[in-house]
DNA sequence: CGACTAGTTGAGGCCAGTCAATGTTGGTGG
DNA sequence: CCACCAACATTGACTGGCCTCAACTAGTCG
């Protein structure tokens, strides 16, 4: 079967798939009441990758006046856990989450590395309760965007329903991406493809593509590409090895992202 | 990491989304005209698992008639492909379907095994065009529903536009499911993930849970559990010399459901 | 400075992949 | 009705990629 000529990225989608949601900051309770009077979406640098991008002032204002903007998280905080009554939609106004779903004896897998942007807590809408979990991996700032409240808007405002929409639709892709590397990619390729895309991910936002620091260890990474944590250490040995990056801790420099690019999809 | 008190499901998700999208039969030109004037939604045996379920009477009317119902596929025929333009979810009658992606080297990974009364498209509204391709595995019968149109009757239906929200972010919950267990889960694990989600799904249409007839080839089963169809022969003959399922071609008899649950997550 | 976490590297084993031969099934046409 | 064929499925022998186990290093925080 050859290539099929459409418009589908190089690399598998994995990418941007934002999902909002309400605070639970940890555990049982709610909290609405931390409210940053300062942060409002008018000023956010991540409005127009935002739930409420393109929509006229007076309606981004009414957006704007349901949200529990400026939500903090630290390092290693939960959003949410899974299990929790789900409430509201979560986006990511800096710093970066990991989601996970858990098997009942314990072990982990990683289905998301958000950052800024981005919109976390699709899971739960169908089912009122948050089938994964999103923990902070670094000091980290959300807004909440209350789901009841956005499903109401969404009725009168068609720019809002349809970036809804979008949104989760661009969830369902980079998931399906995810599958795609998980079900049939060998280690190398996975790890290629992982730092292809976030080099784009943080091209798109005005970051160097070229070099960025993770925020994640090598056994998250593991954890998201299905692999061990000693297989992932040892593919960045080899890639620096090879002179495709350079590695130093969790600081990445993409030294000769074509090369990288040629491994998927390599027969070796 | 003991196991996490909570309601998810004891096997991972895997289960029922339904997607549904616009008619394009084969290619080029969306065939909207095929529409069978006896079929309606008010007498589908599927309506309380699709998209209008729970609607009032007149409304169920008014979603009725934007929907191009009885559309048929034959088996191995395309409901889309990736990479055309997207116009319509799609509500499979009868019949199952698969999607799946395509990497440029022709890998592919089935991503879904669908069957009635779930609906398929899903991906394709965030970018307007489709990510995944849907083929028909036996004769089936499908109902476009426009996607505007419903986008726009979603508005004036909260029950039909909370339906549409539940419905993508289940899709959301079953593609975490399967990253679990394509990430996370040996071999034999998945198939017993498989075949159970499978009865389960049966079940709750008032089918057999324990007898069914796949409508997939190994080497399909294989493609979605990321496994070679090999392996999955194999580990069809273990179970079968286990005592666990009794197998004959596609036709399959769970003997002992609880032993095939313990498998998954089983030290080994 | 000691305890801890994160990361690297090596040796060896096992699970699933690969290659290949054989068996089974279902559809078609004589 | 049955012979034929192609697609699908089974099974075996062997291989290899990733996991496991383990030792060691580097950095961090009290």
């Amino acid at each position: 079967m050859a290539a099929i000529s459409n418009p589908v990225p190089k690399v598998p989608a994995l990418a941007d798939p934002p999902a909002v949601r309400y605070a639970g900051i940890a555990s049982p309770a709610p909290v609405i009441s931390i409210r940053d009077p300062k942060t409002h979406c008018m000023t956010c640098s991540m409005r127009e990758r935002c739930l409420p991008a393109g929509l006229a002032v007076d309606e981004l204002k009414q957006v704007d006046a349901l949200i529990a903007h400026g939500i903090k998280l630290k390092k290693q905080e939960p959003l949410y856990r899974a299990g929790e009554v789900f409430h509201a939609l979560y986006a990511i106004r800096s710093g970066s989450l990991k989601t996970s779903v858990l098997a009942e004896d314990g072990r982990e897998q990683m289905v998301g590395y958000h950052m800024l942007g981005e919109i976390v807590g699709f899971d739960g809408i169908g089912i009122e309760l948050h089938g994964c979990e999103a923990i902070a991996l670094e000091d980290t700032e959300v807004c909440a965007l209350p789901f009841a409240s956005i499903e109401n808007l969404a009725r009168i405002m068609p720019a809002l329903q349809h970036n809804l929409h979008q949104v989760l639709s661009n969830e369902i892709i980079r998931d399906q991406g995810a599958m795609l590397f998980l079900g049939r990619m060998r280690a190398d390729e996975r790890l290629a493809v992982f730092l292809l895309n976030l080099a784009e991910r943080y091209r798109r936002r005005g970051y160097s593509s070229t070099e960025y620091v993770l925020r994640v260890t090598r056994e998250e990474i593991g954890s998201y590409l299905g692999l061990k944590l000693e297989t992932v250490s040892r593919l960045f040995s080899r890639f620096q090895g090879e002179g495709l990056i350079q590695v130093q801790g969790r600081a990445v420099k993409l030294l000769d992202a074509v090369a990288l690019k040629r491994i998927v999809g390599q027969r070796r």
